[in-house]
DNA sequence: GATTATTATATCGCATACGATATATTTTGT
DNA sequence: ACAAAATATATCGTATGCGATATAATAATC
């Protein structure tokens, strides 16, 4: 059964529709500050954001590549990227350049800086997950849900 | 097993933790913006944000309440509160005043107008919830999940 | 090959979220 | 009662995120 015809059926009137818990988005939301609060003191010590973390993932991983592969990767608008690799650049972890071939494009790649970060990183989803609340078999059904989630327009 | 030890022993290296693909935090991350994503054309017809929105679900609900209300019941910070409420305020959808009691509390009350909208936004979710990609026993299942995350301090 | 469409990014403004710090008020402890 | 602790909020600064709009460069079309 479908997600809303359960919740219409379940409820009396309409106005419980409106109740905090017996919204989805709610616990989602939620449960995202959480996680990403929890992230804070752990990546403060390699002074990073949780969002500079994401946007180092992707640099880590591809090494060299556009400012459209992390807006891409990330499902973020280029307006949220684009001062966020800035900022990487300042601190010396990525060089931003104009693609010379398709001058259109911004390349981002790597230092040796943002290299030898990646060493202390390892340690912060170490750290993390150590008394993270849920099992292994929890976290793969989370997961596939949250796929179907994030593949939905409205 | 927990998560964790799952993720230790999938691996090969440990730079693989650092693979966007074996994060949690991103899929949650991600499934959030779309859900707020999501929830933005409706909103605009009524006028709210999204996280004026959820205020509001608490201000429907209880009608009479102190800031300190909003913050426990949406597990914000009270700076974040503050500025909302005064939006909320100014759109003439709460008031805001002190309690002559305590003088430290500030006292939140819904207006006619608050109670008026409350008529058009119970048709947001019930759009919303229209296609929305999960049966409803995965959303009992996700919903589990979030709160044992919500409830986690690292 | 000039016009149009598309793509990639930049800029601006608005709305969160948080930590850090400060302030006002009430409560607690002695 | 009076100093110290606790509580509730305010203020400031930093860092996202997004829509809207603009611009520059390339691709597509006729």
């Amino acid at each position: 059964m479908r997600y809303n015809n359960q919740v219409k059926t379940n409820i009396k009137n309409k106005y419980e529709l409106l109740l905090l818990k017996n919204q989805l988005c709610f616990p989602m939301y939620s449960a995202t500050n959480t996680i990403v609060n929890n992230y804070r003191p752990l990546l403060k010590d390699i002074d990073l954001t949780y969002t500079q973390y994401i946007v180092m993932m992707v640099v880590w991983e591809k090494k060299k590549l556009n400012e459209k592969d992390i807006v891409n990767a990330l499902f973020l608008k280029s307006n949220t990227i684009a001062p966020l690799i800035k900022k990487l650049e300042k601190k010396g972890l990525i060089t931003i350049k104009q693609d010379s071939i398709d001058r259109r494009n911004i390349i981002i790649e790597i230092t040796k800086k943002g290299e030898e970060l990646k060493e202390r990183a390892v340690e912060v989803p170490i750290k993390y997950g150590e008394h993270f609340p849920l099992t292994s078999k929890e976290v793969t059904a989370l997961k596939e849900m949250l796929n179907k989630i994030v593949n939905w327009k409205i």
